[in-house]
Order: structure tokens, then sequence, then C-alpha cells
DNA sequence: CTGAAAGCGCTTACAG
DNA sequence: CTGAAAGCGCTTACAG
């Protein structure tokens, strides 16, 4: 094709490829071919001749939840520097649409697969496997031998926002919670627990079940701590997503008790679509990009060592990031110590 | 090679592609063998093939900036109710990235390509164009007449915001905003002049140019308000994005003032990434989804009709959400009035 | 340094 | 209904 411009396919292909190989004056003339004729090489059948296709694919779960965002752009920013590409999928929390989205990247033949599921990934994790192609997973531990994973040390998200109420003097902590299957979830409650433990007397703790973990059940678990008697409610709630915490803290106030004076609220995650509420609301952040930049080295690793590569797990510490919900409205900072939106109190 | 299984490959190819055409039983057996081997087919031969590769490819200016995500998951609803699949790719603001990307879906020889830019896309879209790729691009009016576009109408994204503030009782207007080369920030500009011009005498409006439409510059932008004596001062911020009113209503409580007591302040795009604040900002809201949903709608119909295909311009209108900043600290509302959250007036 | 040839895994007419 | 053949646009040895 570009061809037709005095050399042969061969030498075409070497100017992309391989311009050491080739005399200047060669390379000068193809090139300026190739810009004349605006010629875009076809991915599909370099593939096909045995290129590797330098392109990463990400499947996660919902591209709302801005932890995602922040994985994908952790992901984005690393494989740029390794000279990939990443292409991300949506698969809107449903679990066909993920096999979907794994399938349509395994058919592509990329280097590697980054998932970032909800529930446990087995089937599409298999398939992949199969093929031999390197897959990392993204924040659920699948317990496999046969990938890498990156995980948050969920058990110390759960930890850590008890904790915090506790220092806050609170005593009678809520747990909400979908209180069922879901791995990470699961492991928070595990880091609650742990945290009103050691505690001691004193302090003690209530599970209530929403059955999902978004706010669409934030109505109920609030009348289940209203029924309780003032002086033994709960004085503390840690939800175990901000999306229902920040449900949890519209219905006290429409309940018409007070965040945090009768009652404190918290998330966990960080999660910008929870940030509307009229209290800005107290939180355990996982960090999203140091996730996506782990994952794509981890993968990059595999596609580098091939066969031999052992996996690992890498797990990315979550930090407490506090707010009104919490501690109550925090004195206006002066000028020189506040300058990003939102940098509140963050610590541990 | 899973012709193997006692057939040729163009039987199985038939299978996979025109299942019709081949005897049930061969169908049986043929799947069976898929299934038993875990076959994919190689979408790079496919494709090289002549098959279309049913892949629609999105290059987004941000995906931190949730219109973005909503765009995407509109696009991807669509896509998959036309039996395409939605591969996303996030420029972050990045005209060279954004290149890079439309260039990678074109080498991918992708059905078509969604883009939904910062600034002129004119280079890449040519690019594009010169291959025959549909193309849609949304949010940005190009001018051109080679490719459909989706748009949001920003003039009256600045009509609704200034004619709010102005309903709301406020005289003395201020348009915060880079007021540069920026397309859409020049529409608003335009409605919010128009807004004022409208309201007749004893409506003004003083324009703050910050250089940035994020808020990095908020500051000296409150700076430029405080320097008026009280009385001539702004009672009203119309703010570009939500990044910067959120920014500014943060400046102004350093400052003592109140928000939105002293001056009212709201923001433009419904961006969760401006929610952290201890005021919930009032904003115009861009429907997102509507608009990725309409973009692969074009680009559908471009591909099915092929040449002889009628280049169009969809307009998506946007719509007001009155919160705190503007409006006060609106009463809570009975239980039977709010289900989810953030659901707060919403209309002209 | 450059060209001609084989082959990547498919699909699509075309014979049988 | 099924198989054999050609061809999609590349890359990679291999001759020259």
């Amino acid at each position: 094709m570009a061809a037709r411009a005095g050399v042969s396919v061969g030498t075409v292909s070497n100017v992309l490829n391989h311009p050491g190989q080739v005399r200047p004056a060669t390379v000068e003339k193809v090139r300026a071919v190739i810009e004349e004729l605006g010629f875009t090489p076809n991915a599909n059948a370099r593939s096909l001749a045995g290129a590797d296709s330098r392109t990463i694919g990400l499947v996660v779960v919902d591209l709302r939840n801005t932890l995602f965002v922040d994985i994908a752009r952790g992901a984005q920013r690393e494989a740029a520097a390794e000279g990939m590409n990443l292409l991300v999928t949506n698969s809107d929390s449903d679990d066909s649409l993920q096999d979907a989205h794994l399938e349509l990247f395994e058919s592509a033949r990329v280097s590697g697969v980054l998932l970032a599921p909800l529930s446990d990934p087995a089937v599409g994790v298999q398939r992949v496997r199969r093929h031999g192609t390197p897959l990392v997973v993204i924040n659920y531990d699948t317990g496999r031998e046969d990938c890498c994973t990156v995980l948050v040390d969920n058990e110390r998200v759960g930890h850590l926002a008890a904790r915090h109420m506790i220092e806050l003097g609170r005593r009678r902590l809520a747990w909400v919670s979908e209180l069922g299957a879901l791995q990470p979830v699961q492991q928070r409650q595990v880091g609650v627990r742990r945290a009103v433990r050691e505690a001691g007397r004193g302090v003690g703790l209530t599970e209530i079940d929403t059955q999902h973990v978004d706010g669409s059940h934030a109505r109920t678990a609030v009348e289940r701590l209203l029924a309780v008697p003032a002086r033994h409610r709960p004085d503390a709630v840690v939800a175990v997503t901000d999306l229902l915490g920040a449900s949890i803290v519209q219905e006290l106030q429409e309940a018409g008790l007070s965040v945090p004076g009768d009652i404190a609220v918290m998330g966990c995650d960080h999660d910008a679509r929870a940030w509307g509420g009229a209290i800005p609301l107290t939180t355990v952040r996982l960090e999203g990009e140091e996730m996506g930049v782990a994952a794509v080295r981890l993968l990059a690793e595999e596609v580098a060592e091939g066969g031999g590569h052992v996996h690992r797990t890498v797990v990315v510490q979550p930090s407490l990031l506090v707010r009104e919900s919490s501690a109550g409205r925090v004195p206006v900072p002066g000028p020189t110590t506040t300058r990003a939106l939102g940098s509140t109190r963050r610590g541990v």
C-alpha cells in the first residue's frame, strides 16, 4: 500500500519497528509518505503477525465510584510510563457484563488484563488464565495462587473507622452494613469488631444489616436505631460505604436528630458521590491511584518475566479523613493552612 | 485449531457467525468443543478478515469530572443495546494523549469513535475522518460539517444560572471564570450577560478572570471581590464550574463572609468533585447520560448509513439544581418528599 | 540495506 | 450442508 512509495512492505514495516536497520535516507522517504498519506498501521494485522499489542485492558465494577476512577488514573499513568495504553471498561456492577468485558479483552489479545470486581470473579479469572494472559485482580482477595493481586487493607479500614469514633469519646457504636457475602465488607467488619474489643469494657457494638451497601436501605437502618430508647441508643454509626453513611446522615436529620451532636456518622471509601449532603462526611480513604500504579507494575513484571513469574499480593494502606459528620464543624483554618478544596484534617 | 474436532475452520467460523447455515448436529458438536477448549476467537484476525469490530472507542477529557462518567455510562448503555462494546480512554486534559488515544482506536479499526475534548480537536478529528471512521464529537462545537456533534446548550447554562440569582433578588452579579479561549466557557458567559440584560436596570454584572476553570485561582478572585467597598460589592457569584464555585465558597468563608447571606454562590456542571465543601453548592446540571446515549445513536446511524449519512447536531438541555449556597439552608423536607440522596429542588 | 515469501487466525465466496 | 482456497495487513526470518 504505502509501499507504492518506492519500497517493499517489509521495508515499511522495518522503518516502523526497526528504523535502525534501514538506511536513513530510506527512513526519511518512507516517513514522508506515511505522513502524506495519513497512514495508520492496522493494529489487528500487527497483533496477528505476532507483535504484542502494548495495550492493557481494565475492567472496573463502577466508574461512578471515584475509587475506580482513581485506580484507572493511576493505572493509566503507570501504563504510559511503560509505553503501554490503557483501555477501560465499566461493568456497572453487572457480573455478566464483567465477563463479557473480560472476554472482549481476551479476544483482542491485549498484553494483560486488570480486573476490579465486585464479588468473586472466579469464572472470569479462570477463563483469562487459561489463555495464559497476565491478569491482576484489584480490590478483591481471590485466594488464588494463579494471579497477582492488589488489595486494600480492609480490616484496617474498619479498624481506623471504629477507633476514630472511640477516640472521639463515643461509647455505643453501630456498624451499619450489608452483613452477608461481600468480602471487603466482611473484612471491614472484622476490623470494627477488633477496635471495639481493644477498647475494652465500656464500649459496645451493635450491628445492623442493610442488605445493600448503597444508601437504599438507610431509612430502615435508622428506624432500627431510633427504636432503641435514647439512653441506650448508639452514639456513633460507622457505615460500610460513604453512600450509606451519607444517606444515614440525611435520615437522621429528617428524624430531627443532630449529626454529630446526637449521633456521629462516618462512611468508608472516600466516594465523591456521597459528598452532596448537608454535612461533609468523615470517611476512610482508599488510595486508588496507588492501587492502579501497583497493579500495572505487577502486570508489567508478569509480561516481562513470562512463565517464570511468581505471583504476589500488594496491600495498600487506607487513611482516615476527618470531617464534620464525626468531629463537628471544624473551625475554619487560617489562610496559610488550607489550600486544596477539602483538605481537612487527615491522618490516623 | 478447534477444527481438530472433526470439521474445517470454515465450518467453525460458520457456527460462530452464521449458525443458521450449519446442520444443528454439527453446531452442537462444534460448540461443545469450543466450550471444552475454552476457545476465544481472535478478534484481530476477525477484523482483518473483514468482520466489523462492533466496538466503539470513547476518548474523554477527564474521568474525574463526573459529567464524563455520566457520558460514558449513557454511551455504554446505548452501545450494549445496539450489540456493541464501549472502550473508554482518559486523556486527562492532555491534548497529545488525546491524539494518541484517537490514533489507538483508529489503528484498532473500531467501528466508530466518540470524542469529548477540552479544546478544539481539529487535528485529531481530521485524522480520524481521513480514514472514514465515523466520529461524534461530544460537548464541543467544532463548527465542522464533517461529523456529528452532541452539545450542551451552554448559553442556557449561563442564562439559567444568572437568572436564578436574579430571581433570588440578587442585584450585583459577578461572573467568575477563565475569560479566554475555552468555547463552552464563552457560551456560558453569553448566557449570563443576556440574563443580566433581560433583567434591565438595577441589575449589574462584574466579570472576573481566573485564568483557569478549576479552583486554583479562587483566592485571587475573592480578593478582587473584597477589594470593592461592601455596598457596591457583588451579592451573587456565578462560577463557571463547580470546582471554582466550591473554592470560592471556601475562600469567602475564610474571609469571614457568610454564604449565601452576604454573597450567594453557584457553580455549573454538577461535578461531584466539588461536593466536599461545608455548604452544598447550587449548580446547573448537565445531562451526561443523555449526551452519551445521543452520541452512540448518532454513531450507529452513521455506521448503518455509510457514506450517505448526513451529519447532525443534537443539543441537550441543562437544568438548575438549587442548593444551600444560593438559597440558604433549605428546610429539611418531610419523609414523603425526599428519597434519593441529593434530591433537592430541581427545575428551571 | 532491501525484497520476496511465509504465516498469523480468521471470513467469505465458491465448489462440491 | 461442508471443505478448500484466497485474502485481510502486517512481521519476521531469510536470501540476495
